[in-house]
DNA sequence: CGGATGACAGATTTCAATATCTGTCATCCG
DNA sequence: CGGATGACAGATATTGAAATCTGTCATCCG
C-alpha cells in the first residue's frame, strides 16, 4: 500500500467514489473500495465525509451541478427571451437524454443516487426554477412574456416539461417521437405565457 | 369445499382477484389463493385466464376504466370547452389524487400492477388522450381554441400535466402546495391553446 | 363429453446462516 | 500533536437450501 503522493482531500475522494461508482454501480459501491482505491485506509474517509450517505450526496450534487452550470450559460448568453427559454429547455432535454442514453449503467446508478438523495435533488430543481425564473424576468421587462406571478409561473413551466428531464421518465426519451412530443409541449407553454400582441 | 354456487365466469374471477389484490397486496397475491376464495382449483381460474400476468392484466384495466368512465362524463357534458377541459383535468387528478390518498396500501399494490402490465396501461392513456381530443375539437369548432395539429396537442396537454396524473408523481400529490401548482400548469396550458381575441 | 380437478415439474420466493460493510475509537506514527 | 490506522460491534447484504407458486395435463365426474 504505497502512502499517498498527494494529501487527502474532499476533492480526491469524491473523484474516487466517482470512479467506484462507474465501475461497481450504486449497490456495490462501498467506502471501503474507495479507500483502497485512494491506498488509505476507509477510517481516512470517514475524516472528511461523517458518513457514507453524506458522501454519496456530495457526489450527487457534483454530478447535478455539472447540468446546472451548462444551463447557466444559456441563462448568461444574449439571446431574445423567447428564444432563451426554448434554447434553455432544449439543453436540459438534451443534457438528461444524453446521459441516460450514452451510459445507461452510469445513469441508472445516478437514478438510485438523486432516488435516495431526495434533499440534493430539491435543491438541484429550485436552483434550475431559479435559472428559469431570470429566463422569465428579462422576457417581462422586454415585453415578450405576460406572467402574474413569475416564481408560481416558472415553477409551473419547470413540471410542465417534467416529461422530458425528470429521470423517472427516461425510458421514454428514447422514443422515435420524443423530440416532437418535446417540441409540442414547448410550444404549448411557450405561447401560454407570451404576451398577446398589443 | 362447497361446490360453487354459480357458475365460474371471468367476471367472478376478477372480483376474487381484486378482493386478493386488496388483502395481501400485489407481492403476495396468488393464483391459489384467488382459487381458494372461488371455492375451486386453481386449475379452473386457469381455464378463463392462460396466465397468471393476463389475470393481473384484466384487473388492471378494470381499475383503469373506471376512472376512464368517470371522466366519460365530463366529456358527455355540455360545458363550454376551456371550462370543460379544466373540469377533466380536475376531475383526473382529484381521481388520482384519493385513490393515492384515500388508500395508500390499495394504490401501492396498482402502482405495482400499472407497473408491469405496460401495455394495458398504455391504451388507457391513449383512451385518456381521445377524451382530450374530443374536448379540444369541441373548443376549436366553437372559436374557443386555437390549435394546429389536434392529436398532437392533446399529447401535449397530456404530457404537460403528469405531474398530476402520473402515479409516479403520487408522493408529491400531498405537498400543501400541490393544488396551486397544479392550477398555475392548467392556466399555462390553458392560455397556450386559447384562441386570441379577434 | 365438457368442464373441473389436483399431482407434478420447473420457476420463483422465503428464510436463516454466513459474510461483508459501516461507523467508532483506542492506538499508533511522523 | 494532528492525522492516519485497523480492530471491532452492530447493521446490512449475500447465499443456498427449503418451501411455495405457476402452469400443464392425465384423470375424473355429472
Amino acid at each position: 500500500m504505497p502512502p499517498p503522493s498527494e494529501p487527502l482531500t474532499p476533492e480526491r475522494i469524491l473523484a474516487a467514489t466517482e470512479e467506484v461508482l462507474r465501475r461497481h454501480g450504486a449497490a456495490k459501491a462501498n467506502v471501503v473500495d474507495v479507500a483502497r482505491a485512494l491506498g488509505v485506509s476507509h477510517g481516512s474517509v470517514y475524516r472528511h465525509f461523517a458518513t457514507k450517505a453524506e458522501l454519496r450526496g456530495a457526489v450527487t450534487k457534483r454530478w447535478l451541478d455539472r447540468t446546472t452550470a451548462l444551463l447557466a450559460d444559456v441563462v448568461a448568453g444574449s439571446e431574445a427571451p423567447t428564444a432563451k427559454l426554448r434554447h434553455w429547455l432544449s439543453a436540459l432535454f438534451d443534457a438528461k437524454r444524453h446521459k441516460a442514453g450514452d451510459d445507461p449503467e452510469l445513469f441508472a446508478t445516478y437514478t438510485v443516487l438523486t432516488t435516495e438523495q431526495g434533499g440534493v435533488v430539491d435543491a438541484h430543481i429550485d436552483e434550475l426554477i431559479g435559472q428559469l425564473t431570470v429566463i422569465l424576468q428579462e422576457g417581462v421587462a422586454q415585453g415578450e412574456f405576460a406572467i402574474e406571478d413569475l416564481p408560481v409561473t416558472a415553477r409551473a413551466l419547470f413540471e410542465a416539461t417534467a416529461h422530458f428531464h425528470d429521470p423517472v421518465h427516461a425510458p421514454e426519451w428514447s422514443r422515435p417521437d420524443a423530440q416532437g412530443a418535446f417540441e409540442a409541449v414547448v410550444a404549448l407553454v411557450t405561447r401560454g405565457i407570451a404576451a398577446r400582441p398589443a
